[in-house]
DNA sequence: TAAATGCCTTGACTTAGATCAGGGCATGGT
DNA sequence: ACCATGCCCTGATCTAAGTCAAGGCATTTA
């Protein structure tokens, strides 16, 4: 298939590699498919490859005690997914379910264990994948410690403005509530910041285009984290 | 020195190598001391190489707008750190700073990425350093947005108490003051849940010392989140 | 011995945000 | 056209935990 060719060469964790070492990367894939809600992998089951996303979406979550759920990463086309325990040899940390219907391409522990063996140039590129989403969790435990919830609004629709061309305005490509426990909220409090943002001036919400006033009170809410 | 020649041979990073490799990797290493309360590194500097550390302890935090302070992690001796710049090609992310007199091996950019293209095992056990890191940090981050602190605190004694052999009594190897921040509190808070639940019996402070009397109410707090 | 410094504790107060409860408004199925 | 469902908003109340302020003990330094 050629979709999954170009998918391999885009995503960064195979970028730049030659056409034979791609080549072998596919060789080893197993293409599946999920609908909506259904359940991927569950926190405690055996790591027995990873993911990459061809098409739709996917949820990595934790639930708590009290049955809360609690968001821990979006991901879509292109992004890979539950490669943390194929090298620690141990069980998945957390529940993976497609929001909806996917495309999953599957890379088994064994037959890339033996892949990046014969490819060294392959690791070191998952080595900077994996110290990248390190500096993104970084930021999401700065975020949730250091700043208030407003902060960690401005500074996802900063990150969004800057993802999406358009400056000025940008789409929620998940809903308000998703957000909310994206942020480590509610979604009544995200409903709640929302407006409050809207009254000052600092952005206008219409359903999921959220157009972006001024910039600059967003770029201080977000450092400051006060409203 | 016979101690670094040691310490290589049994940090995760290095496990498993061929003497003559081992030696390699010593040739590579610049030994670096540092007092308490010196600085390592700041965030947004740039990344030339990353660390082990020989002895000692150092701090990875994060300072917010206010100044107010979070402490990421906590590394001693065998245990690598900053090396995300080093395969992101980008500056570090936070900032790191000795916590006691501490010896640190310092590896550069160059001679590692060379070193890890000759010896794939070595970027494998790079790997699952990495991955490991990404999944405290997962739980990190679920501790900060689903568990309140009482819970965050129940899971770090009890994480204590399974690395330390002694299930029934752990000893803290920061200060109290410490690990509030890296439990994402203030030391206030800190010392009034010790009090509090040491009132209930789940526990009894000694310092840095804690007996843990109630294994079974303690694993209730960090599932529940509830004091 | 006295003073200073670092670390911890305690109390009174304040506040961000969670919880609880109710209602609006789309969409889609029957 | 009707009702169900999902998603979102709003208000009243409650609470965990942060802030401010003060003091207690050690250990170090003069």
């Amino acid at each position: 298939m050629k979709n999954i060719r170009d998918l391999i060469s885009h995503c960064p964790l195979f970028a730049g590699l030659p056409e034979d070492q791609l080549d072998s990367v596919r060789d080893i894939i197993i293409e599946k498919e999920y609908g909506k809600g259904e359940t991927i992998f569950s926190e405690g089951d055996n790591g027995i490859g990873f993911y990459l996303v061809s098409q739709g979406m996917v949820k990595i979550y934790k639930v708590s005690f009290e049955g809360k759920e609690h968001i821990l990463h979006i991901f879509g086309p292109g992004e890979v997914f539950g490669e943390v325990p194929v090298f620690t040899g141990k069980v998945y940390p957390a529940n993976s379910e497609a929001i909806k219907k996917s495309r999953l391409l599957f890379l088994s522990r064994e037959a890339f264990i033996s892949l990046i063996t014969k490819n060294p140039s392959i690791s070191l590129n998952m080595l900077a994948i994996l110290s990248m989403r390190l500096r993104q969790f970084a930021a999401q435990i700065e975020s949730l410690s250091l700043k208030e919830v407003p902060g960690r609004l401005a500074s996802y629709l900063i990150l969004l403005s800057e993802e999406q061309q358009n400056s000025a305005s940008v789409t929620l490509s998940i809903s308000k509530g998703q957000l909310a426990s994206l942020l480590g909220t509610i979604p009544e409090t995200m409903s709640r910041i929302l407006s409050k943002m809207s009254s000052m001036n600092l952005i206008e919400v219409n359903g999921r285009d959220i157009r972006l006033f001024d910039m600059d009170g967003l770029q201080d809410l977000a450092e400051s984290g006060k409203l």
